[in-house]
DNA sequence: CAGATTGTGTACCGTTCGGTACAGATCCTA
DNA sequence: TAGGATCTGTACCGAACGGTACACAATCTG
């Protein structure tokens, strides 16, 4: 009757998608059993402290996806230009083609993000950070680098949530490419 | 013991801070209650149809601030710039120079987003076309001005993420200040 | 195979949830 | 000042909430 193949880890993507969705407030116990189809028992072995350690797990989750696939090739690719595209092609991954919400940005925007203020500052804090170093070997002074390091992530949080509102994807994509553009340097609106 | 000085609308900013907070399944009618000064009596005769209508009431409200303070200045104002100028001058008010959230922004990333879904579609499409309509008055092409329209509204939604994510408003209203620079034309990253 | 460790289902806890019912207070109109 | 319309506090509802307790099953270790 019962299943010991799980693991605390396998819960973990279907824990994100469910805050993804409803926000930390709005996921409930009863769709967290029914998604990962882990009963209260096997929930509350894994996380002891409930649904805080489940967000704080996924947290973490994000931020090693971050740091293998956008902050690592930004910080280490020989070529910058190399590495800034790397992060593009992993951020359009990750979302899904912008019909995937940040979590990140999520908790940011209510009062979850006290609950997870440091988590939620570092993950954009080192992004800015990483990106702006990666600009500027790529030829940028250091303001232009950190300001156009700031836009670029702005920007990548709007789009979603735009594309959300306007349920476009293709919206997202097209931000990215525009986004992408500004960081080969100078950049016309008007050609 | 009764006080009958409330009217419908004087709830609503209260209402609107609320929701703007703890999202929209996380404000809980005690929380409401508290707030508002407004017993549940008061509150269902004002709402009949409970947190949902309150919402809607508050969205409602947001756009016609909205339409007043930021797309009619677009579309009257007999220099484009001095619109847009507006613009910016508004948005930076009613933000709280970043302190505050976009109501509408929250809505948007998560499941509320299917309970409201045309009203947050047509906040962030009229907002988009009238600015690009302001920025063609401008003298930028058709395809410029939507492009960068859409990344002015995406980037002011970016910036609230990151100002709230660090605390720190004065990202937001440097963010605000490199946008407007933006609707001025051709732009240079690396000076 | 014994025994500890790890994982799981179920029943249950008190609390809070959004919402309703309704008597009565207050206000508006005439 | 009468009487209807509007507003409000309170008591209450069933359901769902997050979380706990615990017996027991599966697995791992020796």
């Amino acid at each position: 009757m019962v299943r010991k193949i799980a693991e605390r880890g396998d819960a973990i993507p279907a824990l994100a998608e469910i805050f993804r969705e409803h926000g930390f407030a709005g996921a409930s116990l009863s769709e967290i059993t029914k998604r990962t189809g882990l009963g209260k028992g096997s929930l509350y072995h894994f996380f002891p402290n409930g649904k805080e350690e489940m967000a704080q797990a996924v947290l973490d989750d994000v931020a090693g996806w971050f740091e293998t696939n956008v902050f690592m090739p930004l910080r280490e690719s020989e070529d910058p230009a190399a590495g800034i595209d790397q992060m593009f092609k992993a951020v359009i991954r990750f979302f899904h083609s912008g019909r995937r919400v940040c979590l990140v940005g999520t908790f940011a925007l209510d009062d979850t993000r006290d609950r997870f203020a440091s988590e939620i500052q570092s993950y954009f804090a080192v992004w800015t950070r990483v990106l702006a170093a990666a600009l500027k070997r790529r030829g940028f002074d250091t303001r232009a680098a950190r300001e156009t390091a700031e836009d670029v992530v702005a920007g990548i949080q709007g789009a979603l949530v735009l594309a959300r509102a306007h349920d476009d994807s293709a919206l997202f994509t097209r931000a990215m490419k525009r986004l992408h553009q500004r960081t080969k340097g100078v950049h016309r609106d008007r050609p």
